[in-house]
RNA sequence: GCCCUCGUAGUUCAACGGAUAGAACAAUAGUUUCCUAAACUGUAAAUACAGGUUCGAUUCCUGUCGGGGGUACCA
């Protein structure tokens, strides 16, 4: 079935030709949905057209909406308002696309096929010496739901991580650890592995402050105390004891890693999210480190005269850019030209993208200039899917200020919430432990999830730790609401003995909401088109609200069950059927699981 | 200094260059003999400022003010 924006457009040019004896092109033909206000399903813009038929805005609309209603079936009636000719289809098309998306369960969704691409993705991307925060937590649930966006578009995805497992930050916990743990694990202290990590790595921080204050009292300036205080002195030495493969070293950090992955593999969890493959830094570092000194050999590169490995990107008004440290260890843009090449002789992908913060959007293009330049043909397919800072009401996340949100914090106080709140209104009395708790976490992680996700992820998002994120108007719980209210109606019209709700006969009219509804689904084809190609689950996110609104609306004002008119009635299911299916792939797009009852 | 971003109701978020700038929370007034009131219906409330381009600007351009980020031999 042709899509009707495209049957107008079409229609539109062949109006304006015969009307006004002039070719529009079709991309300034601007159909969009008429607002609620006013009459009509599609809206078109007659503004452009003015220079071609060289009449008021109103009378062009008037003659193109006369011409549009005589030639094209679909269309019922137009009115026209200030220049917009706002037209309405006939019930017989609104019912026409209503059997024929119902006769497809994954409306909306594309299947692969010979035009498929494949495209890997990177997210998370932890650093292993401390616990996942909320910022982590935004990486996690936009890498994972852009991943099930580009396959609902009929891509294939990849999804990929980094363990970003090796660095003078994981030196710095190991070597607080040495020092401070008294080889204590955390087995030992009960608890979480990243957690416990991430404590010495901590402690790292304050004892070498204090280092630092100690020679800063006894008159050396600040630049140069970072660089000599003790604690720092070690923690390099301990890099570089680690790249050359010390034993004793490499024994301590495996232990400690170990100790990450398991908390690592607990929150992931929790959280509902997963990967195709685990990349670890310190097996691709040393591919970034090989590549640049064979581009060193073969003059590609240049070097300073303390050894520095560098790539001068001025000429494209970038600055220098160091690749090997003086010492020869390698930097993080040293590992992440590693791990692209390995990634690509893995994959052969047709796009390599990065969901990183973009606060790295500068070492993305960089990565991107630096492996072009060293001949890397593919790099030109490397994309960055850059999303803003979670903010606090006060700045910016600081862990040395105490105010980092933690993520298995955060997810434990939502479940608790939710079961707060669902105790207090009732509704799940007769269900066992089991099942309630289930069902606190699908709420509780689908009121976080959407929180996060219905911010456009380009853009800074502010998370005020005070208020507990809501489960009443724009949220998770308001759209899983809706669909619990859907399955408890389908389940008694069951009970009464329907089953083939789409074998209702012709409408032949239809109520207000019930039109608005079937624009709704309308919609969400396009909705899923538009935030895989934006790379912008929020799109879905609003677009679900959207949906679940509608339909309380149509709920509300319109008899379902009540129905006397019995075809009525199953045609009013049959709508309420398909809202629920729809809320529930787009919740799925998102990460969201829905409850049967809440 | 240079570069990149963002400034929308009290608050958190929307708005392919299109109509009277939408929601939600908070405030406030209502709706349960009615399919789950985690719902629905009202009221009040916003485009930082100054120019420009356009039939039309929250959106594009310039400047001012304000926030954030980057410009590391950190990641």
């Amino acid at each position: 079935m042709e899509k009707i924006d495209i049957i107008l457009k079409n229609a539109v040019v062949k109006a304006i030709k015969q009307l006004y004896n002039s070719e529009v092109p079709i991309s300034q033909i601007s159909v969009q949905k008429t607002r609620k206000e006013f009459e009509g399903d599609f809206t078109i813009v007659v503004f452009p057209f003015l220079r071609f038929s060289k009449k008021s805005p109103d009378l062009t609309a008037e003659e193109t909406g006369k011409f549009l209603k005589e030639n094209i079936e679909e269309v019922y009636d137009f009115n026209v308002i200030k220049g917009f000719l706002n037209l309405s289809l006939t019930h017989q098309y609104w019912q026409k696309f209503f059997r024929n998306i119902n006769s497809n369960k994954n409306y909306g969704f594309k299947t692969q096929n010979e035009n498929t691409k494949k495209i890997v993705i990177e997210y998370s991307s932890p650093n292993t010496n401390k616990p996942l925060h909320l910022g982590h937590i935004r990486n996690n649930l936009l890498g994972w739901s852009v991943s099930k966006i580009i396959e609902a578009g009929g891509d294939k995805a990849v999804k990929v991580n980094l363990v970003n497992d090796r660095g003078i930050h994981i030196c710095k916990s190991m070597l607080a650890w040495k020092y401070l743990a008294e080889g204590k694990t955390p087995k030992e202290v009960g608890m979480k592995g990243d957690h416990f990590v991430g404590d010495y790595y901590v402690a790292f921080d304050k004892e070498y402050k204090k280092q630092i204050a100690e020679l800063v009292k006894n008159g050396m300036n600040e630049d140069e105390a970072k660089n000599e205080a003790q604690w720092m002195k070690e923690a390099r030495i301990m890099l570089k004891e680690w790249e050359q493969g010390k034993e004793e070293v490499r024994s301590l950090w495996k232990t400690m890693n170990n100790w990450v992955y398991k908390g690592f593999e607990e929150t992931y969890k929790k959280l509902g999210i997963g990967f195709d493959k685990i990349y670890y830094e310190s097996e691709t570092y040393l591919k970034g480190k090989e590549v640049i000194l064979k581009a060193l050999k073969d003059g590609a590169l240049r070097q300073k005269e303390g050894g520095t490995v560098f790539i001068d990107l001025t000429k494209e008004g970038l600055d220098e850019k160091v690749l090997l440290r003086s010492d020869g260890t390698a930097l993080y843009m040293t590992q992440d030209i590693g791990t692209a090449i390995i990634r690509y002789e893995d994959f052969k992908f047709d796009e390599s993208a990065y969901v990183v913060g973009n606060e790295q959007d500068y070492h993305f293009k960089v990565l991107k200039i630096v492996l072009e330049k060293l001949g890397y043909d593919w790099a030109k397919n490397i994309s960055h899917i850059s999303y803003g800072m979670v903010e606090l009401p006060h700045g910016k996340m600081k862990s040395r200020e105490g105010t980092v949100v933690d993520a298995d914090d955060l997810i434990e106080e939502m479940i608790q919430t939710a079961k707060a709140k669902s105790e207090e209104l009732g509704k799940l009395d007769g269900f066992s432990e089991e099942e309630k708790n289930e069902i606190f976490r699908k709420i509780a992680l689908g009121a976080l999830k959407y929180f996060i996700l219905k911010v456009d992820a380009k853009k800074n998002m502010t998370f005020n730790p005070e208020e507990s994120i809501d489960f009443n108007g724009n949220t998770g719980p308001f759209i899983q609401y809706t669909y619990v209210r859907i399955q408890s109606m389908l389940t008694k019209a069951e009970e009464q003995g329907i089953n083939e709700l789409n074998d209702f006969e012709n409408i032949k009219k239809f109520e207000e909401p019930e039109i608005s509804l079937l624009n709704k689904f309308y919609d969400f084809e396009e909705v899923i088109t538009e935030a895989g190609e934006k790379r912008n689950p929020s799109i879905i996110a609003n677009y679900v609200y959207d949906l679940a609104k509608e339909y309380n609306r149509f709920y509300h004002e319109l008899p379902v069950l009540k129905e006397e008119d019995f075809n009525f009635k199953k045609f009013r299911l049959s709508l309420s059927e398909k809202t629920g299916l729809i809320i529930k792939n787009a919740l799925d797009l998102l990460g969201i699981e829905v409850p049967e009852r809440m």
